[in-house]
DNA sequence: ACAATGACTCCTC
DNA sequence: TGAGGAGCCATTG
C-alpha cells in the first residue's frame, strides 16, 4: 500500500498471474514462492481484492488439499468449478481430483 | 496500539 | 477417519 517496495499483493499477484493456463497452485506454495513472512492467509487475502482484476486467474489457486475453498467469493460460486473444468480440470464435490497432476509451479 | 477477521495450514484428540 | 483448536501474517475498525 504504501510507497514502500512492492506490497505482498503486488507479489502475489504476479505469482499468480504467471500460473500457465491448466495448472493450478496452492495458497502456502505461493506464500513460498513469494518468500518473506508473507503466509498463506495472506495469499487468500489478497486473492480477495484480486477478483476486482480479471488477468488474475484466481480459479486457479486452491487450498493444499485442491478443495475450491475460495469458489464463493467467485461470481457465481460455480464459475470457478467451470473454468477448470473447462480447462480440463477434473472437479468432484468443490475438489479439484487430478490437481496434483497438473500443479504449477513444478518442483 | 489493541482486538477482531480471513479464499490457510498443521497438530492433536 | 473425522472434527476441533492453535499458529500464522497482514489489513481494518
Amino acid at each position: 500500500m504504501t510507497d514502500n517496495r512492492e506490497s505482498i499483493y503486488d507479489k502475489i499477484y504476479k505469482i499468480v498471474r504467471q500460473i500457465p493456463e491448466g495448472k493450478v497452485s496452492t495458497y502456502g506454495r505461493i506464500a513460498e514462492i513469494v518468500g518473506g513472512k508473507t503466509g498463506a492467509r495472506m495469499v487468500g487475502y489478497a486473492l480477495n481484492h484480486a477478483h476486482l482484476d480479471e488477468t488474475i486467474p484466481a480459479h486457479r489457486v486452491v487450498n493444499r488439499n485442491g478443495l475450491l475453498t475460495g469458489k464463493a467469493h467467485f461470481h457465481p460460486p460455480e464459475l470457478m468449478q467451470q473454468l477448470l473444468e473447462n480447462e480440463g480440470f477434473v472437479v468432484e464435490n468443490d475438489k479439484i481430483m487430478n490437481f496434483e497432476e497438473n500443479l504449477w509451479p513444478e518442483i
